[in-house]
Formats: C-alpha cells, sequence, structure tokens
DNA sequence: TGCAATTTTCATTTTTTTTTGAAAACTTTG
DNA sequence: CAAAGTTTTCAAAAAAAAATGAAAATTGCA
C-alpha cells in the first residue's frame, strides 16, 4: 500500500496559504455568480502540486463527495481544471488549470453569450410590438430598442474581446 | 383633481413590450447579480416617456412597496434612474437612465472594484506564507502568486477601460 | 463476468437571498 | 404644528439556491 504517499500532511504555512487560497477563489467565484463550493474546490487546487483525487478534495474541505463531484463537473466544464492521470491509483485525480485567459473566455462562451442570444429575440418581439401600435409615440420606442440592440451587439463584440486582452 | 391624466392606461401592444422589456432586464440584472425586482422595475421605467412613482411602479409590477423603495434604491446608487420633478404632485417620480456606459462603469466601481482591492491584501498574505515556510518548493508557488497579481492589475486596469469602449 | 471501488444523480434538507408588510420616520401643506 | 401623505426600515415569511447523503450508475480489475 502505498497510502504514505498519498496523505498530504501539509505544514502550519501550508495551511495558511490555502485558507487566503480558498478565500481568494471564493470571493472571485461568486463575482461571477458561481457556487462558493467551486470556489473552495479550486482554491485547493491552485496551490496543491500534485493532483488530487475527489475525496481528498472533500475531505480537506469538508464538504459532502456530492457537492465535490457536482463543483468538479462545473469547473471540468468551464475547463477551469483537468484530469491527470496518477500511476497505480484507480481513482481520477484533478489539477488546476491556471490560464485565467482561457478560464473567462470559456466562462464567457459558456455563461454569458447564451443570454445575449436569448436577448436578440426578446428585442425583435419587443420591435413588433412598437410596430402593431399606431397611437403611441413612435420616435420614442424605436429609439429605445436602438439602443438595446446597440447594447447587445458591444456585448458580443467586447466580452470575447475582453478575454483576449488579459495576457495572463 | 387631475387624477385623469396620472393613470397610464396601456393599450394591448404597450402591455407585451412592457412584459417583454421587464423581462429583458430581468434576465440582465441577474448576469450582473442583481435581484429581480431590480429588473422589473428597470424594465417597467426603461420604455416610459413620462415619470413613473413609486406606487405606480409597485401596482404595475404587483410588488410590495418594501421592495419597490428598495430597489428603487439601489437603481438611484447606481444612477440607473433618476428622479424628475412633476408639477403639482407631492410624490417622488423616477424616469430610467439610459446611457448604458455610465450605468456599467458605475456598477464596475461600485460592485467590482472594492473586490480587487480586498483580494490584494489577500495575496500579500499568501506571500508572507510562503516566505515563512522553509520547506516547499518556493518555485512553484511563487509563480502561481505572481499569476494572481498580474490577474488582479489587469482586472483593474480593463474593467474600468471596458465601459469606456461601449460606444453606446 | 462479477465484485468492489469510485463517481454521479437527485430527492430532501439546509442555508442564503429576496420579498413582504407593518411600524417608524420623514415631509408637505392646510 | 398637526394631520395626512409618502417613503424607508427591518423582522418575519417566502422563495431560491446550494449542499447533503444515500441509492443508482459506472468503471476497472481479478
Amino acid at each position: 500500500m502505498q497510502l504514505e504517499n498519498k496523505i498530504q500532511k501539509l505544514n502550519s504555512e501550508e495551511v495558511k496559504l490555502e485558507v487566503e487560497s480558498i478565500d481568494f477563489f471564493v470571493r472571485m467565484m461568486s463575482i461571477l455568480g458561481l457556487p462558493r463550493s467551486i470556489g473552495e474546490i479550486y482554491g485547493v487546487l491552485y496551490f496543491t502540486e500534485s493532483p488530487l483525487s475527489m475525496d481528498e478534495i472533500s475531505s480537506r474541505l469538508s464538504i459532502s463527495m456530492g457537492s465535490t463531484s457536482q463543483g468538479l463537473k462545473t469547473l471540468r466544464s468551464l475547463k477551469a481544471i483537468r484530469t491527470s492521470y496518477v500511476k497505480g491509483d484507480r481513482k481520477d485525480h484533478y489539477i488546476a488549470e491556471t490560464e485565467f485567459r482561457r478560464l473567462f473566455s470559456n466562462f464567457i462562451k459558456e455563461d454569458i453569450l447564451p443570454h445575449l442570444d436569448s436577448a436578440a429575440d426578446r428585442i425583435s418581439r419587443m420591435e413588433k410590438h412598437v410596430m402593431a401600435d399606431s397611437d403611441i409615440n413612435q420616435e420614442f420606442y424605436t429609439t429605445r430598442i436602438e439602443k438595446l440592440k446597440r447594447l447587445t451587439k458591444a456585448g458580443r463584440k467586447l466580452l470575447p474581446a475582453l478575454a483576449g486582452l488579459l495576457k495572463i
């Protein structure tokens, strides 16, 4: 049994670093609207050199396997982590992807742009209603709709460009 | 009594437009992590030409005065709406601020940048822990901390610039 | 193939966030 | 300055989101 290699004993400074890391990413993820457990998991992985298995993560954070599994799934879909083969161990192991540029670009693609698509539909329905209504101030409504169009168009351009600007 | 002027009777197309507008802004605000009532209120105001009082907003949306008051307060602090004097009426009246550039710039200043400030503190604590720990791979930890520094620095520059790029 | 280990799923519980509604605090004006 | 109108506040209720834990599904190995 190579259990000895597995148990990662952290010394006091390492524990403090891990706490700060978790804190950092919990807040960062919550700005992006992601649940606390996601930030915790990423926070642990970010400062860990060797790949960690799901139950190592789960027990370090004292969160359930269910939560850990869900969190890893989301992080995987954002490509914020990746699995890494560990010889002689049957469990999956994970390490953090630390290219933030790619990370944000995935977040934008996955969590923001879909909203902009449905926004476009909604705007075109608005236009129909304005055109169908003869007794309103067309000028006013048309101008406002125009602004919404420009907003969504700008979003669609700017957001992906933003990730590109991140030279990290 | 000038009550007749006050009651805003919406025709069927106007109602449909209002529904789409509310829907649009509820989703948009929820991307930004703001509660549904905030999106609803802004959605009503966005397509309304004449200033609306708090109880007009509250009754059009069927939400409580408490919620409406809270929502208007938040929207005011984001400068997403402003009050507008209406002659002969004692109530406050509100209209939507439609310059999205200014709106986002306020959101970034108020809701995002403060987080980046506390992030900086957290990073410098991390550095202390790494330096205090002689038996770890300094190289690895130092590189990761460097990345976090670059990330927060980039955020601090890019986010305000982002609002400026919005030509809306 | 069959068994044990590992991971995922999802109904239920817990926690967090938002809304309500009634009381308190202002404000205006008669 | 009092009374009515209006807005804000905040404890309690409701709703929404996230975490748990146990059962189901999957996987790898003997």
